[in-house]
RNA sequence: UCCCCGAUCGUCUAAUGGUAGGACAGCGGCCUUUGGAGCCGUGAAUCGUGGUUCGAAUCCAUGUCGGGGAG
């Protein structure tokens, strides 16, 4: 329970069926950490904020169900925040929700639900889970909601978790699931969606990153650079590659005929290479480590859809085995705008979440 | 020292006597349970000083600065 609508709907909903259920918040990130970057109202809003735990508690109470807050800060940093600050420095760009999905959500915090007893563990998430007893597979399907789908986030949940994985609202619409709380007299039912990352609360994650390293007492590194055209002719300067992700347009500070976008950064040299809108434009991809969902597995080139972002709308493409069964190479049918790495390759068939990989 | 050329938003660039416009960059908002993108909105300039003219970025003089040439 986050302290949200949707996690306070599953709540009330389970709790309306008759289901016995157990109220738990997960404490990942002391938002009174890295001051400088707090964001107005000392995080208030936010996952984590004394104000959601608060809220979260008041609904637990309203239902008269136990409520517990767990405290996972210490693996939320070492498996969420050092891999995602790792990966920019790396010059890839990391999906926070989605480390957090594989590695604690549907990890070790459902380790720790069965370990108190619970057979599920229920979450507020916008996806449908369904037994196939054709394939003897647990499936997974976008929501109904087609705006609130969520199943990007999830490509990584392995078969056993999602035996003991609910998601009630992937049935239901936004205004339907707010409708609901409201009648369930839950009073964060008009709260507003939570947005961005839930541990970087201003939103400025590059000045997250630099505050960390601060706080570590970790030397300030040469993190300053070039911004180079594919030429390699210099345009400017900037403090840091991890400022920077494929695709993005705003804060390069150099101006030209046209926008400029980041092509690509060089975490080695230090280097940002940018170049026109087209030249973002990719064909093919490798999704690696791959997660199975919906099928065991490609053999055989495979038509589906793939989405390379949260918001992308999923395009056709074909699916080509490699030698490697963890490797997947996706050919699009039309060349895709900023293919980046460290971002997930997610393939759906219709609806159904065929499965999904880290793009190289 | 002389001669020539040039100087317009932060940057690049339009307007050759008649409301200084655009692009890029910036800023703000919308969108959004990742980072981006996109959309909407917005601040911002005629090198200084005189003069001609009803009216000057534009014509004239002069100064300053920059580029080129000549001793």
């Amino acid at each position: 329970m986050s302290g949200g609508v949707d996690s306070s709907a599953v709540a009330g909903l389970l709790h309306r069926q008759g289901v016995k259920i157990v109220g738990l918040t997960m404490q990942l990130w002391n938002q009174r950490r890295l001051p400088e970057v707090a964001g107005e109202g000392g995080g208030a809003g936010r996952c984590c904020s004394l104000d959601d735990v608060y809220d979260a508690r008041y609904v637990a109470q309203l239902l008269g169900i136990p409520y517990y807050v767990v405290n996972f800060e210490q693996r939320f940093e070492e498996n969420v925040v050092k891999p995602f600050i790792d990966e920019y420095l790396a010059g890839r760009t990391p999906i926070p929700c989605t480390l957090c999905n594989n590695f604690i959500k549907f990890d070790q915090f459902l380790e720790m639900a069965e370990g108190v007893g619970a057979e599920k563990i229920a979450t507020g998430h916008y996806a449908r889970i369904s037994f196939n007893d054709q394939t003897g597979r647990y499936e997974m399907r976008r929501s109904v909601d087609s705006g609130k789908d969520q199943t990007y986030f999830l490509f990584g949940l392995k078969q056993a978790q999602m035996a003991h994985t609910l998601f009630p609202l992937g049935e239901y619409t936004k205004p339907q699931v707010r409708e609901m709380a409201r009648e369930l007299g839950i009073p964060v039912a008009d709260k507003p969606d939570s947005q961005e990352i839930c541990f970087v609360p201003n939103g400025d994650y590059a000045a997250f990153i630099d505050a960390y390293f601060k706080e570590q007492g970790i030397p300030p590194r040469q993190m300053r650079g070039e911004i180079v055209d594919r030429e390699g002719q210099v345009l400017g300067e900037h403090d840091g590659v991890h400022h920077f992700t494929v695709g993005q347009r705003k804060g390069l500070r150099v101006t030209a005929r046209e926008p400029l976008y980041v092509i690509e950064t060089k975490p080695a040299e230090h280097q940002v290479i940018v170049g026109r809108s087209e030249d973002l434009l990719r064909a093919t991809l490798v999704a690696a480590d791959m997660n199975w969902i919906s099928i065991a597995g490609v053999v055989a080139p495979m038509r589906a859809q793939v989405k390379i972002r949260h918001r992308h709308v999923a395009a056709q493409a074909t699916l080509y085995p490699t030698a490697d069964p963890a490797r997947v190479e996706v050919r699009f049918d039309e060349p895709q705008r900023a293919v980046t790495p460290g971002q997930g390759a997610v393939m759906y068939s219709g609806d159904l979440v065929l499965g999904g990989g880290w793009i190289e």
